[in-house]
DNA sequence: AACTAGTCCAACCGCCTTGAG
DNA sequence: TCTCAAGGCGGTTGGACTAGT
C-alpha cells in the first residue's frame, strides 16, 4: 500500500498578532523549545514554521534592501565554491537565511555573471576566512575560476550542491564578514 | 482599464542530524 | 544501542505584486 502524496497546505501568511504572540514569548522564554510556545501564544501553527518564521523575519531587524550587484556576485561565487547557503548568511550580516537563499535562486535563473574585481575580492575574502577555520579545503579557495567569461551557468550551480561540506561555518563575530550593500 | 507574463518573496515540504531519554 | 522529537537545511511552490501591452 503507497500512502497517497500529501497535499500542500495553502499558504497562510502571518498576521501582525501571530508575529506579535510569538515575538512576545520566544523573547521571555528563549530556551523554550517551539512546541510550548505555540501552546503558550496559542499559536495555530507548527513548530517549523514558527522557527522558520522567527529566523528569516522576527529575530533582528533584516535588512530588505535590494541586494547589490556586489552581492550577487558574491552569493554565485561562493555558491561555486560549495558554500551553503546557511554558511553563506555569515556573509551578509542583516540578511536572513531565506533572502540569501531565495537571491541565489533567482540568480541561478538568470546565468548572472561574476566580474573580475569582486571575483579577486572574494578570493581574497575566502582566503582570509580559511586561515580563520582549521578544517577547510585549500583547493576549495583556489584560483580556479579563471574561465573565459566569468559567467555562471544554472549547471555550474547544480552541480556544486550536492554532497559537500559547508566551507564556513559559523565560528562567531570574526568569521561574520560583509559584502558591500545597495548604494542609494 | 483590463489582461497577461514575469518576478519576488514568504511559506511549505522532505530529508538529515542531533540530543535526550 | 535504539527510538523519537526538535530543529537545521536545501529545495520548491504559490500568492502578491509589477511592468508591459
Amino acid at each position: 500500500m503507497t500512502k497517497p502524496p500529501q497535499k500542500r497546505q495553502k499558504k497562510r501568511r502571518w498576521t501582525p498578532e501571530e508575529d506579535n504572540k510569538l515575538k512576545h514569548f520566544k523573547t521571555e522564554y528563549p530556551n523554550l523549545p517551539w512546541g510550548e510556545i505555540i501552546e503558550l501564544a496559542k499559536l495555530d501553527r507548527d513548530g517549523k514554521s514558527c522557527s522558520e518564521r522567527w529566523n528569516n523575519h522576527l529575530k533582528s531587524d533584516f535588512n530588505k534592501e535590494k541586494f547589490s550587484p556586489q552581492e550577487d556576485e558574491c552569493i554565485i561565487y561562493l555558491r561555486r565554491h560549495d558554500v551553503g547557503w546557511a554558511s553563506m548568511v555569515t556573509f551578509f550580516p542583516g540578511r536572513s537565511y531565506n533572502d540569501v537563499k531565495n537571491r541565489g535562486y533567482q540568480l541561478k535563473k538568470r546565468h548572472a555573471p561574476i566580474s573580475d574585481s569582486v571575483r579577486d575580492d572574494l578570493q581574497a575574502l575566502m582566503a582570509d576566512l580559511a586561515s580563520l577555520i582549521t578544517n577547510v579545503d585549500p583547493n576549495a579557495i583556489s584560483s580556479d575560476d579563471q574561465t573565459s567569461d566569468h559567467s555562471i551557468r544554472g549547471d555550474d550551480l547544480e552541480a556544486s550542491t550536492s554532497g559537500s561540506a559547508d566551507l564556513i561555518p559559523n565560528h562567531g563575530p570574526n568569521a561574520t564578514r560583509s559584502i558591500p550593500g545597495p548604494t542609494s
